[in-house]
DNA sequence: ATAACAAACTAACAAGTGTTAGTTAAAAAT
DNA sequence: ATTTTTAACTAACACTTGTTAGTTTGTTAT
């Protein structure tokens, strides 16, 4: 199944409506009129609303798991794995903060197998942190706090990114970048 | 008006749905299956489904509207505000973390005044948790870092606490909030 | 020139949506 | 004992939903 210019071009729009309202309260005639087509003519190009919502969330989805895994896998220090991973987060939600937001907020509308392997690859994605983490913990890198406090502290900063830098986008991703390593990692006081 | 009023069962159970898919897809059917009766009877409590959402957002952003500025209003150190600040969101999580899942996600539902309402709220409270931090900044009691991203790494953190508190509920919530300052303030590193 | 295709259209359907009207039965108030 | 209130019900409404069928039009390949 080839993805041809139209059906990407639907993806974008589609998932900034999702973005805004979210998946359930956008309806096939909203994505036809922000492309100043008919509801019935977005089927020429895609099988159905669910499809378009898989192909939102699932590719995104499976390269947050390869990078992550691709981190984990390396022989950087903790640190350095974890800048990484900050890194990662900010280059997703400057390349695509609409499909992030969808991922964020309508995941539990897939069904049926592309529920089950997203749920697969978001804990998958959560187990690879937890390990830098806890060999962070391991070699005196990271202080020995509650380990889920760590993860869920850094992650939730790092998943919602994107609804901040919607308000925000005068800041240098460089910037955000050094701010964001100073914060998470050193702290505020 | 009573202990155990019908119309407060009607909005917890609607909340706690509300959470699970989102407010545009549960049904007033969705509501009344889960309280066992038809859809039309809820409408001897309630006036409408939009009523409901506005029920169950509106009491609680003015509690965290409240709140924070009497601490801002209070004469404590920033470390104690920001302190506080983590004290009123991990309350309000264990209290009624499905409102919280519904303030977040489904706010962008309300309509004309309680949508204007709400954002005003919204940024007010941002506006005074930046006032805290900035107060902190001039003397010294928080580091000089770009100040948005404080706010944005803190906040993100505090006002998603209630989808992680559904996995992990084992831990105290004094264990929880002292994690959490260290965490918040003082980094992993 | 003609066949094949891509991508739009109109029209419609079956199911589901929030909501209203009118009714009923039991409990509470008078 | 009678009225009022509460809270459920059935039935239906007007509208919206995702989707399909069949058609039309312009472009590309033979």
């Amino acid at each position: 199944m080839k993805i041809t210019d139209r059906k990407t071009e639907i993806i974008n729009v589609a998932a900034k409506l999702f973005k805004e309202k979210g998946y359930s309260a956008v309806t096939m005639r909203d994505i036809a009129q922000a492309m100043d087509i008919k509801a019935a003519s977005l089927y020429n190009h895609i099988k159905s609303k669910q499809e378009i919502l898989v192909l939102i969330i699932i590719e995104i989805a499976e390269e947050f798991t390869s990078v992550i895994d691709e981190i984990l896998a390396s022989d950087e220090t903790t640190i350095q794995k974890i800048e990484r991973v900050i890194q990662l987060h900010i280059d997703i939600t400057l390349r695509n903060s609409e499909a992030l937001a969808c991922l964020n907020n309508d995941w539990m509308h897939l069904t049926d197998d592309d529920l089950i392997y997203f749920i697969k690859m978001r804990e998958d994605y959560e187990e690879s942190f937890r390990k830098i983490i806890k060999s962070g913990i391991a070699n005196g890198e990271i202080k020995n706090l509650n380990i889920e406090v760590i993860i869920f502290s850094t992650l939730s900063t790092l998943r919602t990114l994107y609804i901040w830098y919607g308000k925000k986008k005068t800041i240098k991703p460089e910037i955000l970048k050094a701010n964001m390593i100073q914060v998470l990692l050193n702290g505020i006081v």
